[in-house]
DNA sequence: AAGTTTTTTAATCAAATGATTAAAAATATT
DNA sequence: AATATTTTTAATCATTTGATTAAAAAACTT
């Protein structure tokens, strides 16, 4: 009964996780159901099970491999002791567009997961916890030396996240709302590369901090 | 059978509406089942389908309620022809901070229901639609006197939704990254008000445009 | 108070959904 | 080629879930 497994060029059980990742990120837990994952994948529905042992299993290695894509890029820019301020705002910011072009829906799925505070992230939490841990380090280590203070550093992260994350969590809105198109939303952002890195710096210089 | 009805300080169909609110706001559609609605307004199953139909219909005009707190306040303001933009920018991003500070959950519910490009949406869009002729002429005939281009507008668009509505969509995330509770965060926001005009004027100021 | 209408409930239905099972098909091993 | 192992499938189960129904309870009308 089978279908043959030879000749393809991605196994079944790669194709499952693609799918799921891919459903997961547009729609969310709960409103992905199993069956969805199993058409979008190509296999039949007790395949993924014999894989992932249930839905959640599966869930919750997407959503590590997700999370680590999410802030596992920025770590060799933070961590790097030669960048100046400058530097490492033009770096990252050309480092975060690129990976948001390739994957608009990431911000929105880690916020939304991550909203709904429930044990569906139980799991994964210690693991998310770890990388986070690291990552503030250097962020705080870093910015501090740069004589950002800490009472700052809420609003400088708020900025920077909110300038540069903000435009594809609401990507679907300022579309419809300036008219554009994917493409077009692309090359704002392709600008924004060059345009963030000035503004949060005369942010920086504009009050008193 | 039936539970007395009299001396209830809302009626049942409120109770309903508030439950239902309460939780799409939280969870988003799919995650938030009729029983939980029925169980939070303290009814039985039956009269949820009895007073909305249905769970969509009870949906939709939670949804239309909530996208109206969310933009109405912009029309006074954005109508005002008598004030300056810097006075715009302040207005507005004051109220909307107190807005958001009253429904932390509203920006990201509604992103949510407009990613997922349900028909679910219709009314909203036609609303939206509104707003953003209202804003369009009102901020677009003073921005382009003072020579920002239409190609920048969506620039600024972005930068003022991500300065305001970000903190507020990231809540969580930045409430444990930054390791600050509700009201430290709200303390945060408050400042916001102030700060926030300043930096999208320093915004302006900083580049080609 | 009797009768009428509105509100609320318990019980139930039908479809959707996550998961399991036993067996078929493909692949690997000897 | 015969046998064992891995991969895949169809069929099915048990819950969950949105919705309906018939009737009880409360409120209203006369």
């Amino acid at each position: 009964m089978a279908k043959p497994k030879k000749n393809e060029d991605v196994s079944a059980e790669e194709r499952i996780k693609e799918a799921a990742r891919k459903l997961f990120t547009e729609k969310g837990f709960d409103a992905v159901k199993t069956r969805d994952i199993a058409a979008e994948a190509g296999i039949n529905l007790a395949l993924l099970n014999y894989y992932f042992r249930s839905k959640q299993k599966l869930f919750d290695i997407v959503m590590i491999e997700n999370f680590e894509r999410f802030i596992k890029q920025l770590i060799p820019i933070l961590g790097n002791e030669e960048l100046s301020l400058d530097e490492i705002l033009t770096q990252v910011t050309a480092s975060y567009i690129d990976m948001l072009k390739l994957n608009p829906g990431l911000p929105f799925f880690i916020m939304n997961e991550m909203r709904s505070d429930s044990n569906k992230l139980q799991h994964v939490r210690e693991k998310m916890a770890q990388v986070k841990a690291r990552f503030l380090k250097r962020v705080e280590d870093t910015l501090l030396k740069k004589k950002i203070s800490q009472a700052n550093m809420a609003h400088m992260m708020m900025n920077f996240m909110g300038l540069i994350i903000f435009p594809f969590v609401a990507q679907p809105i300022l579309m419809k709302v300036n008219n554009i198109n994917k493409k077009e939303f692309d090359s704002i952002m392709e600008e924004r590369k060059e345009l963030v890195p000035i503004w949060l710096k005369a942010i920086m210089k504009a009050n008193k901090f």
